[in-house]
DNA sequence: ATTACTTCCGTAGTCAGCTACGGAGTCAAG
DNA sequence: CTTGACTCCGTAGCTGACTACGGAAGTAAT
C-alpha cells in the first residue's frame, strides 16, 4: 500500500479535520474513527481517508446526531441499509422542524414583546412569559432520548 | 394569602407539572423556582403558581433555552426594570434568530438528503450516506457555546 | 397505633462529549 | 547528540441537567 498518502501526524490530521488532538484520541477510544496501526516504537500515521472519516463524523453532529447515533450511521456504510439510514435522518428532520416552529414562535412574541417595550419604556408586562405560561405545545412528557 | 389554593405537597405538584420531584428539588436548588415556607415540622405546600412556573421553566427548556438563560428570562417577570428587560429580550430574540437560521440550514440538508435516499433506484451506495461524506455546509469552526 | 407512603435533606452517581495532565518515548533540526 | 516539539497512553476533571440513595421525620389509612 501505498504510504506516502498516509502522512500526517495525528497532529496534522486534528489541523486538517479542524478537531482537537484531544477529540481524535477520544472517537478512536469510542471507536468512531480507525486507530492505525503504530510501526512498533514509533508513530501513528494518518491520511485522507482519515480527515474524510472525521469529517463526517463532524458534520452528521451539526446535523444533531448523537455520537451514539453516528456510530449506527457508519455501521450502516455499506448502502445496502438505506431504510434504517432514511429512518434516522427522517427522524431528526422531524425534530428539526418542531424545533423550528417552536422557535418561530418564541421569536414572534420575543419580536412584539421589545416592540412593546420600546413603545411603553415604563411598564413591561411580558407577553413572552404569558406565552410560555399558556405553553401551547404538544407531546412533551419527558426528555425524548431518543 | 389564600392557602386553600396551596394545597400540593411536591409530589402533588410533581404530577401536576409533569417533572420528577428531584427535580422540583433540583430546580429549588438552582433558585429556578421558590422553595415554599415550611411550617415549622411540617411539610411544604404548592399552588397554581407552582405549577405555572415549572411549565414555564419546561417549556423555555424545549425551546432551547439552557436552565441559566431560563433564569435570565425569569428574571424579566420577576421585576427587572424595563431597560434590563430590553437588553435582555432582544439579547434573546438575536439568539433565537441564530437558532432559527442554523435550524434552517439543517432541515434543508437533511430534507436533500431523505429526498435523494427515496428517489434513489434501490442500488449502489445510499445518497444519504454518501453526502455526508461530502460534508458540504457551511461556517463550523469549533463548537460553539454561546 | 401500626403500617405504608411521603417528605426532607445532603451527598453522590450518571451520561454526553469533551478537555486537561503527567510522564514516557520519538523525531527532526541544528 | 542535545534540545524542544510532538506523540502515546492512561487517568482524571469538567459542564449541564439531572437521578439515585439513605436515613430521619411527617402524614394518612386502617
Ligand atoms: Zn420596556
Ligand atoms: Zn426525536
Ligand atoms: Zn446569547
Ligand atoms: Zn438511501
Amino acid at each position: 500500500m501505498p504510504d506516502k498518502a498516509n502522512s500526517l501526524t495525528i497532529g496534522g490530521l486534528a489541523k486538517a479535520a479542524n478537531v482537537h488532538v484531544e477529540t481524535i484520541r477520544y472517537y478512536q477510544r469510542r471507536r468512531l474513527v480507525p486507530e492505525p496501526e503504530r510501526p512498533p516504537g514509533g508513530i501513528r500515521r494518518y491520511g485522507p481517508a482519515d480527515i474524510e472519516r472525521l469529517m463526517f463524523v463532524k458534520t452528521a453532529q451539526q446535523l444533531g446526531f448523537s455520537l451514539v447515533e453516528i456510530s449506527d450511521l457508519l455501521q450502516l456504510e455499506d448502502g445496502a441499509h438505506c431504510q434504517e439510514a432514511s429512518a434516522l435522518a427522517e427522524h431528526k428532520l422531524r425534530d428539526v422542524r418542531e424545533k423550528i416552529d417552536q422557535l418561530g414562535r418564541i421569536e414572534k412574541v420575543l419580536g412584539e414583546m421589545v416592540e412593546q417595550c420600546h413603545a411603553h419604556p415604563d411598564n413591561i408586562t411580558c407577553p413572552l412569559i404569558a406565552s410560555l405560561h399558556e405553553g401551547g405545545n404538544g407531546g412533551n412528557d419527558q426528555r425524548e432520548r431518543t
